[in-house]
DNA sequence: GCCAACGTTGGC
DNA sequence: GCCAACGTTGGC
């Protein structure tokens, strides 16, 4: 799960303990969201910035939550098209797991993964929710242990 | 700041 | 349903 960490960091969640992930307003990555159950576990990915890469763990703690910034007039997240009886928006709320002692930076993960194994290395990917193979995510789990 | 690679919108 | 125009993401 993608954040920019001028907007959200994993700093901001270790502070927080838990968020709702709101603001993803795009429908395959809704679609991931939907798919997440209780008791998942999540990467947290910084994005467009200097240090690009997963710098740590999340834990799913409720699943199909409704966004509530899709009808916040306010709110840049605002979906006008969107009513309270029939939301577009559902997403997770999560709580901090684990900060990385060190980022698993983008490079790393392009020198060790293959866009079939991990599509964040692919290039123009913009889904900011990924689904992860299980076998890549135990191998990028023993990474940030061996560091 | 640039731009490739998307996704969305809306006229037809 | 097609597609041009436009908007956004995100690495570089």
């Amino acid at each position: 799960m993608k954040s920019e960490p001028e907007v959200y960091s994993i700093e901001d969640l270790k502070q927080d303990n838990t968020t709702i992930w709101d603001g993803v307003r795009n429908y395959q990555a809704r679609n991931y969201l939907k798919q997440m159950q209780k008791g998942d576990i999540a990467f947290f990915y910084h994005s467009n910035c200097k240090m690009i890469g997963i710098v740590g763990l999340m834990t799913i703690v409720e699943s199909n939550v409704i966004d509530r910034t899709q009808f916040d007039a306010n709110s840049p997240y605002f979906d006008p098209k969107s009513t309270i009886n029939n939301p577009r928006w559902h997403t997770v709320k999560v709580q901090f797991k684990e900060k990385f002692t060190e980022i698993i930076s983008l490079n790393t993960l392009k020198e060790e993964f293959t866009s079939n194994e991990l599509l964040v290395v692919k290039k123009g990917n913009r889904l900011s929710v990924i689904p992860i193979p299980e076998n890549t995510a135990k191998k990028i789990i023993l990474k940030s242990i061996n560091k």
